[in-house]
DNA sequence: CATGCGTGGCT
DNA sequence: TAGCCAAGCAT
């Protein structure tokens, strides 16, 4: 395996270099919180959906301390329907974090990286490597599916990120720094483009003489199941529709509007108390709500 | 380590 | 059609 790594890094960064999507955070004029913008915004949400808001965030907010100068609340109301909107709360913190502690420059170093709000292992990989050059490893669900199949002959990978994985992904990891920039980018496309979670495109993979999954013929995912997660009537859903209502309105709303949009009081209630902890949602009046400042 | 956290499209 | 899935993070 490790004697067939570099024709297997070889055969990805060779696919990248044609089938590349050309996505608006691939642009050269893209900037280190640019990149950072859109590695947020994708945590666990399609491209598809992306795009639109990172083009109008970006150019709103071309900078970290151009975002840390708006209130809270813009960047929750500008998220849009993206969801997990905590994420832009984070996003705001990490830019008001950069421009005081930073000099308003997104940090190179992953530990730096790390030590922003909503920036976990895996966006401050993202960030160092594609940003900035540096060698990493970087392991998404994308880059871990890739993993699993060609080198362990599973599906899927297991629920949880383990050492073993990551001393997998460092080790066919090209000693050069900019091959492994680009094997990493290159790795991350393929999952997402062609060694998909639902229907993999094995008749076009350029990986597949190398691929143990395809060569036991695609066995099914016989590990520990993940929970699935309902939605429908929980206070998820509740605090979703609840914030819907503040985003789209430009100044306070009194909280008959919110009881308008979800029968069930208790629930409400706690969705609402849920939003306030989490500073989503503020309190700017007797009965008064609006987005944070 | 398990859980909570939005939203919408696809099979 | 009801899950399943999508470039995770914080606690």
């Amino acid at each position: 395996m490790v004697a067939s790594s570099s024709s297997l890094n070889a055969a990805v960064v060779d696919w990248y270099a044609l089938h590349a999507r050309a996505l608006p955070w691939r642009r050269d004029s893209t900037t280190a919180w640019h990149v950072l913008v859109s590695e947020v915004m994708l945590q666990q949400t399609p491209v598809e959906r992306v795009t639109p808001v990172y083009e109008e965030w970006t150019s709103r907010w071309p900078t970290p301390s151009a975002l840390a100068a708006e209130p809270s609340g813009e960047a929750v109301r500008a998220w849009g329907r993206l969801g997990y909107p905590r994420r832009a709360l984070r996003l705001h913190a990490a830019a008001t974090a950069i421009r005081d502690r930073h000099d308003g420059v997104v940090p190179e170093d992953v530990d730096e990286l790390r030590a922003l709000p909503g920036v976990g292992e895996y966006t401050a990989a993202a960030v160092a490597v594609f940003a900035y050059g540096h060698r990493h490893a970087v392991l998404d669900t994308n880059v871990r599916r890739v993993l699993a199949r060609v080198f362990d002959g599973t599906a899927l990978p297991a629920p949880g990120l383990t050492a073993a994985e990551r001393a997998q992904a460092l080790g066919v990891l090209p000693d050069d720094r900019s091959t492994a920039a680009r094997w990493s980018i290159g790795v991350m496309e393929l999952g997402a483009l062609v060694c998909t979670a639902r229907s993999p495109r094995c008749g076009v993979c350029p990986v597949r003489e190398w691929c143990r999954w395809y060569d036991a013929g695609r066995p099914a995912y016989d590990g520990p199941l993940r929970r699935t997660q309902t939605y429908a009537g929980t206070d998820r859903q509740c605090r979703g529709r609840l914030l819907a209502v503040l985003r789209e309105v430009e100044g306070p709303v009194g909280g008959e509007v919110l009881r308008a949009v979800w029968e069930d009081a208790t629930q409400r209630e706690r969705a609402l108390d849920g939003l306030l902890d989490d500073r989503l949602v503020a309190l700017v009046g007797d009965d008064l709500y609006a987005l944070p400042d």
